[in-house]
DNA sequence: CCCTTACGTGTTTTT
DNA sequence: CACGTAAGGG
């Protein structure tokens, strides 16, 4: 104990800044960190939580650190583990979301039905509206996703969505089909992901015992990208730490720590608000605020990148960023001709990298706006065979043969769960069709408390089906005898697949690939319950449902080590680092989105996506844009961006590699990555003209005689050479003139 | 009921 | 392009 408190003591003297500190010593009190990225903003999460529990003897248990993504947790958590002893306890870290699934499933205040709720995702939303908006004969008046975005926006805005301005302010339609939809979600006993928050939010505010057994039990909280936080998510804060919420009433427990950058707020589109940063004082009496500037990450000119994109932005509290890691010539700007020159670009980039460095450890990442982007590029990274990963994408849960099996295992939980019965009742096909589900839910629609086998009894009892439908109902319903909740989820999914011959199925409806594909995540998914089951011999499936239900990614994804680069979007990015980093497509149109142009609040934020790219590079920067570029099937041409336009003017003078063979690409980065000998030099400015070291090939002298081939013999008064070519300065007879070198000849 | 075909329509980011 | 929806034939 004495010897990890003395570990802890070097590290937080050697390894911490003096505002670091001041965020992480004081044991009790208000906290809010304004931290520029790279700044060190999880370090001072977990150095915080490390130093409660070493050095101020907090129980673990009664720290809560909340997070936005899933990501940022799972790190989180691994940082936290390594500042302690093997078997201290750890608090809890997780995503506000899976806290507050963890608060109502756990909360005697909250469930009341004898079954667990099932968690249904956008698809599910989706389904819920389009049916309605079907059966209401809506659909030339609206769209599903308008109505799910009002949903969302409603419910993002405040605790209680009816009281709304946007609801009030709302059409009938809207407000009609939200009280649909939230009836059928009742009806199958559901909860959409914003419902965790709210119904968190409630069980605080209406259950006075409820909330003081909370306040009993956590005293100390830190939450982690505080720019990300809805108004919701803010309210949960409130009522965690304060006495009255409501009222901005006394603080309530031991400590609270927000940490956050407004420039990296990218996430307003699902309701975020950087007013929960700038209304933090206000709400939180005695805050204390600390502002982070070192960024220990990247090279100067990276910064100086960033910072000069991002003060293009009026509405931001001005930070400036700075680093005592000095450099030269790292950030190059390119120009290609598609998408798939793009990603030949980068892909040669990387060879001569690794192949120069010989280093194959360097992180390196390709970020993008969109996930459309990547196809490009991975064909291209196959085919120089680069060992790539990408990030996000299609979600693993977001498989339909992960859907169709998950839907079993949630009408095990939940018999009433409609979404999961409609999914699967004729999944593999079992000859109960669109005609069938409209019966059946009609019937279920005059009897909704009754579960999908009581319904199924009454269709059978009543002799309305043909013997075949009779059949396939009754082997249906056999699908799930004896399988119950308590049962692990291996077993069940094995039970499942067996029963159904879901494989078969696969096999017939699917070729060859894909369905080998198909049965391989299923495989993976049954072995991520194996993995969970074996560390906790009481894990059912009930908590295997829980635990995934919030997740998009694998859990124990095999780490393939021979990765060379990452692809994932900006947004995907956020919180990580890497030594090299591509910034992608460039273009208007994509960054900024064409969703954005003209609204600037929404040009701000895909200006912070630029500038959040920028800060994730430790020591290199490509930034490429495209000239032409397939979207949607079709070549369009494309423009630069105008945030190339907001690079420091060095940089805006980009190298059009459009049209050059891969030779030439091998020497422009050769030369540009061998540069890095030549850093040091605070002098050079960064222009690739300047460059230090010439091409070996130059052998060219001043004053040297040289002929051309129109404006005949001259002699050379200027040498200058850039990654690829060498330029001369030639007085001619009657004028002066500056030529690439290979149209001279030496006489 | 299910498969095929034709058409049209719209693509941001994630818990 | 690639998905989902609508219509028609087996």
């Amino acid at each position: 104990m004495e010897n990890q408190k003395n570990s802890f003591n070097n590290f937080f003297k050697d390894f911490l800044n003096q505002e670091q500190q001041k965020a992480i010593s004081p044991k009790n009190g208000v906290l809010l960190v304004h931290a520029g990225a790279g700044s060190g903003k999880t370090r001072v999460i977990t150095s915080r939580i490390a130093s409660l529990i070493i050095n101020h003897s907090v129980d673990p248990e009664s720290i809560l650190a909340l997070t936005f993504t899933n990501k940022a947790a799972k790190e989180m958590k691994e940082r936290v583990k390594n500042f302690l002893q093997e078997n201290t306890k750890l608090p809890y870290v997780g995503t506000f979301h899976s806290y507050c699934l963890r608060l109502l499933k756990s909360s005697k205040y909250f469930s009341k039905s004898n079954f667990s709720f099932s968690l249904i995702d956008e698809d599910d939303q989706n389904k819920i509206i389009k049916g309605l908006i079907q059966k209401h004969n809506l659909d030339k008046k609206i769209t599903a996703k308008q109505v799910l975005s009002f949903i969302s926006k409603i419910k993002n805005e405040t605790h209680n969505p009816e009281t709304s301005s946007a609801f009030l302010l709302a059409n009938n339609i809207f407000q009609e089909l939200y009280h649909m939809y939230e009836k059928e979600k009742s009806i199958s006993n559901c909860l959409d992901f914003d419902d965790l928050l709210i119904k968190s939010y409630r069980l605080f505010e209406e259950n006075p015992e409820f909330k003081a057994e909370f306040q009993q039990k956590i005293r100390h909280i830190l939450v982690d990208e505080y720019q990300d936080t809805n108004q919701i998510q803010h309210l949960i804060l409130k009522t965690m730490c304060l006495n009255k919420a409501s009222e901005n009433g006394d603080f309530a427990i031991d400590s609270l720590c927000a940490v956050g950058d407004e420039d990296q707020s990218i996430y307003s589109w699902r309701g975020a608000t950087v007013s929960n940063m700038l209304n933090f004082k206000k709400d939180f009496k005695n805050t204390v605020s600390i502002t982070l500037e070192q960024n220990y990450r990247s090279v100067q000119p990276i910064l100086d990148t960033a910072n000069s994109v991002i003060q293009n932005n009026k509405y931001r509290n001005i930070k400036n960023l700075w680093s005592d890691k000095q450099a030269n010539d790292r950030i190059r700007v390119i120009q290609c001709a598609s998408g798939y020159q793009e990603g030949q670009a980068i892909s040669l980039f990387l060879k001569e990298l690794t192949s120069i460095t010989n280093d194959f450890n360097t992180s390196n990442a390709i970020l993008y706006r969109s996930h459309f982007q990547s196809r490009a590029i991975e064909e291209a990274l196959i085919r120089f065979s680069i060992p790539y990963k990408i990030i996000g994408g299609i979600q693993f849960y977001d498989r339909q043969e992960i859907k169709d099996i998950i839907a079993y295992l949630r009408l095990i939980l939940n018999p009433f769960d409609r979404l999961a019965f409609l999914r699967i009742i004729n999944t593999p096909t079992r000859g109960l069709g669109p005609k069938f589900e409209e019966d059946y839910l009609n019937q279920w629609d005059e009897q909704p408390f009754l579960n999908f086998k009581e319904i199924a009894q009454n269709f059978i009892e009543n002799n309305q089906l043909t013997k075949n439908k009779l059949d396939q109902l009754k082997s249906f319903l056999e699908i799930f005898n004896d399988l119950s909740d308590q049962d692990k989820a291996s077993n069940i999914i094995t039970q499942i697949i067996s029963r159904t011959n879901y494989f078969s199925y696969l096999d017939q409806n699917f070729e060859k690939e894909d369905s080998q594909s198909k049965k391989d995540n299923i495989k993976e998914l049954i072995n991520s319950a194996i993995f969970f089951e074996k560390n906790n011999s009481s894990f059912s499936v009930k908590e295997f449902l829980e635990e995934i239900s919030l997740l998009q990614e694998l859990i124990n994804s095999n780490n393939s080590n021979n990765t060379q680069v990452y692809l994932m979007t900006f947004h995907a990015a956020k919180g990580l680092e890497f030594d090299n980093v591509m910034i992608s497509g460039v273009e208007e149109g994509i960054l900024p989105s064409s969703h954005s142009t003209y609204i600037h609040e929404s040009l701000e934020e895909e200006r912070r996506l630029m500038y959040v790219g920028i800060t994730r590079a430790r020591e290199r920067l490509l930034i490429s844009y495209t000239m032409h570029r397939t979207i949607y099937g079709q070549i369009s041409n494309q423009k630069p961006s105008r945030f190339i336009n907001e690079l420091p003017d060095i940089y805006i003078k980009k190298d059009d590699c459009s049209k050059w063979p891969y030779d030439n690409f091998k020497y422009y980065f050769q030369n540009w990555i061998n540069n890095k000998k030549y850093n040091y030099n605070f002098d050079q400015s960064y222009t690739i003209d300047s460059v230090v070291n010439k091409p070996s090939t130059s052998s060219w002298m001043i004053k040297q005689k040289v002929e051309h081939k129109v404006f005949g013999i001259g002699t050379i008064e200027k040498i200058e050479n850039n990654a690829l070519n060498t330029y001369l300065t030639i007085k001619f007879n009657n004028a002066i003139k500056k030529i690439d070198a290979k149209f001279l000849k030496s006489i």
